[in-house]
DNA sequence: CATGTCAGTGTAAAAAATACACTAAGTGTA
DNA sequence: TACACTTAGTGTATTTTTTACACTGACATG
């Protein structure tokens, strides 16, 4: 087995988290220094992202690039788009960055994009050599190559994945409230939702069960805790399916 | 501008279409032959595809190709997976193939799939060099390369997008009756709906405009027809953005 | 013990979903 | 010309879901 770079194809993890208020979105530091001094002549900021092994598929290395830049596993992780622009990656700073990795700049490189999730509680970023770090989704640092892009197409197929799937279920705890459940859908879907209305429509659902649990150290009425059941989800949909239209 | 073949980057274009009863989609026929004589040794088909020339973006290379090989301009056409394994065409028919076109077999192939939706009935298929012809998706002949995993990622990605936007429309002539698009759901979903509770639900929607038109030479009652409004479909939706969950 | 903060609850009215079976309007053919 | 064939088109009663809307409860803190 080889360790050979290929240097034409790469792949980025737009990883998202939820922290109960916004969704936030993992980004690591670039810092370019000049050859004689340690001072930074600019930073900016990218999503993790590598070039690919020779003997990697691309799911493979965007999950063994995920963990060495970050430490974190097992998550959630959905390929949404592929990028090769014949013109993308020319800005000067950005073929720097390339030539620093041992790339022909004669080469096209085309990137793609995974999208993953995560409960922004329970990972621990052990970062490595670089600096990682979690950024409001709308609130964000300059962003080098054409990340800017890819992390809006990665927002628009996180909604519409929502719609139609479960995946809102790894952005929380095991154990979360109603309210947090409600807070993640207003914050991805940017409106607001009546909160007896959003819960009589949730109870109902029978993949969600509640636990025999509250909040606890919380300084105003602790809630009821819930989980969900994908086992209870994939029994019951069948039916859903005809739901379709 | 240069027209050299990028060998390592190739597309895929899965065109579906909707003949009232099947989801059909297009298929080229590839023959080897021996040296010597025009015999074919086999034959099997792959998808509309082919490397990407330097100078091409993705969903311009994915256009053209199609172009050059049916004909087909203008028609509706969405990303949907990037594939990449190490070990994918190696097999050696797909090895014979790729030399064909001057790929060094050292190098990883990567190839970005589109999936393509067109009126069956409006489009004349002007086949090129190559036999190019509809197929049920049921009724599939053997396909090269993973060509196989491909088309089932676009019939996953198909059913998927027919819930969260209006590109079922895409498949239907301009006008239609409500028979043919109910035939349509049933057909990608794989159920039966109830008529009456279809074409309830179905006139309700205000983007589905009734034309002063019916179906004429039909051996029976012929159906009113209609279209879809992209435009009143757009003022109508930022509503349903809220019903969202 | 007062204040702040978020959790949790019910109802009436409107809209949508569901289940279900017959008549209407053409074409083709005897 | 009438009959067979085929698909279009229609209504109602019941159940379920959606919607709009405002107050009390439980805990932590000072």
């Amino acid at each position: 087995m080889s360790f050979r770079i290929n240097p034409n194809i790469s792949v980025d993890c737009v990883v998202f988290g939820f922290d109960f208020r916004q969704l936030k979105v993992l980004l690591v530091e670039r810092i370019f220094q000049s050859d004689y001094s340690l001072k930074p002549i600019f930073t900016d900021h990218t999503l993790i992202g590598n070039h690919i092994y020779e003997h990697e598929d691309l799911e493979e290395a965007a999950r063994r690039i995920l963990k060495d830049l970050t430490g974190i596993e097992n998550i959630y992780l959905e390929q949404f788009i592929a990028l090769a622009h014949p013109e993308r990656l020319k800005k000067e700073r950005d073929q720097i960055w390339l030539q620093h990795i041992g790339h022909n700049p004669h080469n096209r490189v085309i990137t793609v994009g995974y999208f993953g999730l995560l409960d922004i509680n329970a990972m621990e970023i052990r970062a490595g050599s670089r600096k990682v770090s979690w950024f409001p989704v709308n609130k964000l640092p300059a962003l080098a190559f054409d990340h800017h892009d890819m992390l809006n197409h990665a927002v628009e197929c996180l909604k519409t994945r929502m719609r139609v799937s479960t995946i809102a279920y790894t952005l929380l705890p095991k154990k979360f409230s109603l309210s947090q459940l409600q807070t993640l859908f207003e914050v991805i879907y940017g409106t607001n939702l009546d909160k007896r209305n959003f819960r009589k429509k949730m109870i109902r659902m029978k993949y969600l069960i509640p636990l025999n649990e509250k909040q606890s150290n919380v300084s105003h009425k602790p809630a009821q805790l819930y989980m969900f059941s994908r086992e209870v989800y994939e029994i019951t949909n069948r039916d859903l399916f005809e739901n379709i239209i």
